[in-house]
DNA sequence: GATGAATGAGCGTTCATTCAT
DNA sequence: GATGAATGAACGCTCATTCAT
């Protein structure tokens, strides 16, 4: 097998390991069994460290991420549109890679003393784009009188929280449907979960 | 120095280290240190695991924080109101015992395999009962038209977001004032809060 | 077993363990065997790192061998009889205890990057304090002409080599008795070794 | 590329590393990396094993310092001259060719069991060769009663503390110019050297 | 009952070497 | 013949737990 496959598929299982383990028990060890490797020599042949596997690992969660997401955040006109598209994406995205999403919590969640990229830095940089969304809304005029940062951030938890849920049920019962989960059907939450924010940013105050 | 004492003084060390570094690296070394003990024999002197451990600091900050929060979402009429003491008390207490929550959230988020009162489990069992207020509001006609389960794990997770991102700050810049963190004002948050949830899940949507 | 004697006796089988396989091959589990531990964790719980185990090997040889000369030097009267009683005690040392002194040198000349008291610094303050008693008897008019830098290093030098020769026959051959070493009997070498060294230094050329 | 050539190419990056690193630091991906190679198994194909490799930069250093010194040595008439004629060369060489001495020093120090030409059998032999010179030195009445075998082991223990004080500042201070060592001139430092030693071993005490 | 000493599994990492291609 | 991929043992170290006293 080819170095940058090997490469590729550490990544894989390190995503699938944390996702299924958490942060603290996805050692090289599990990580190494799943992608049929023999012993964790090999994880350290091809990453400098763990710091340097999980960087990987959330560089691919990115990408697969923007990828996804993008597209339907651009198509949407407008910062609540916007908004909606980039809650409902993520829980559809939750769908689709609920491994790949329950990894990125975990390591951002986890990782301490990391430089960019990683750790709480990140999710706080992330939050930050989202309270710059916001704040260009309300100038806008479209979203009304609120603390952008305060928003962001609880929009932000929101969401994580249904990925941190989703691990939860998953986790006890591997034979749920791949759109129902925890109970929830993810799809609808996220249309429900943007409704909710869009009630709490508009600036009329609309009901739907 | 009584044993119910040095339970009690376990716990607190506990409590402090788990906010401090993580539940991965709150190992019971540290946690012997802060508590002055030379061994760590001590703790599982008093506690049948680390699992036992964990499940008495959850115990013990629970009970501060019912302490803290009952009176005030007690005093609070109606559904709305009580939602609203909730969401800002939640956050006052915050400031007043920041690693109280921190650690509970490490706790309750990083615990796996757990029985009832520690773990995800435990998560959800506080979103279910969150539900049921959301759900019983609604009943009485104060809310509107939503999925109490989402907006509740949606709450929830929000408030958490906060109680992560106070860790973030306070780990960076130990020279913020005790009604500050992370740059956010914390009480002016949970008003913010509090009125952000309340446009998304009020009946008629009014403005403030 | 108490604490403080388990430290004692990882120190000894520590000395024992370098004098024999040298500094590269005295890993812990080979230590901890001749200590008579089960795990190699003992001695993380006793020394904080492989340093610190080697910086307590190092206080302890130090602390034999100055036992052992200090007397002998401190009785002799004049910088030439002093080098002499340098040089004789030393190889007596290497007679009596030629596991600390084997250790001792193979510590000082392989680590690496150690703060003092440890590594080539270490040998080089030895060095220095020796070219300082050199300068002293030239001063005094005892010694002839000569750098005292250049005569400091090459005294140590040919001791070190001394118990580097020691090191290499006793590994090859257990039964040689105590007095006898690599071919060598180290109290006459010790005795030769002052008059060379005697020669070379003193400044009238006095020949014995 | 040739394999001769490629050989050669290792055993050059060998040399560096062993010099810069020392022995126990010294492994085959550090060489590799040096030799500007991509795998350990290139280095493996070209010698059987760690032995064979350092007994080849063995090979290749005694073949620089006999081509260095022993014209200079054959040239100098009479024992004395010539054993003065040995330190003030191999001073030299250790200015003209620093690495090359530390690799040999730290590799004869340092490899254990194995057979001739490697370890410290190779540095006995060398003193045994050097005892024969002085042994006959004082057969031809030019040298004073001493025993060989121990001058013969101080005066090379003498000339390896230089190679190794040189290692030390060297690595401390890259700026220091070619001819300069840890603050000794290392070319004067050769003739204060065999001035010593031939105070040490003339017949007649002469005085410089 | 209380504690200092000990345990063994596991961690991430480096190592020289082997092997299929 | 030459090489990229893989191997497994060993490294220093931390962990929660157990046990004799």
């Amino acid at each position: 097998m080819t170095e940058a496959a090997r490469r590729t598929q550490i990544v894989a299982a390190a995503i699938e390991t944390v996702a299924e383990l958490g942060y603290a028990r996805a050692s090289f060890a599990k990580i190494a069994d799943r992608a049929g490797l023999s012993s964790t020599s090999r994880i350290s042949y091809h990453f400098a460290g763990k710091d340097d596997l999980l960087r990987a690992c959330v560089a691919e969660i990115t990408g697969v991420a923007t990828e996804f997401m993008r597209p339907r955040i651009d198509a949407a006109a407008g910062y609540a549109a916007k908004l909606r598209a980039y809650i409902e994406s993520n829980l559809d995205l939750l769908v689709e890679r609920p491994a790949h999403l329950r990894a990125l919590v975990e390591i951002l969640r986890n990782v301490r003393d990391a430089e960019d990229g990683l750790g709480e830095a990140a999710l706080a940089s992330r939050t930050r784009l989202f309270a710059e969304h916001l704040r260009a809304g309300q100038e806008a005029g479209e979203f009304g009188a609120f603390d952008p940062e305060v928003l962001a951030l609880a929009i932000t938890g929101a969401i994580d929280a249904f990925v941190g849920a989703s691990h939860d049920s998953a986790s006890h019962d591997g034979t749920a449907p791949d759109d129902a989960n925890g109970g929830i059907d993810l799809r609808r939450a996220g249309t429900e979960l943007a409704d909710a924010f869009e009630r709490a940013v508009l600036a009329n105050g609309v009901r739907r």
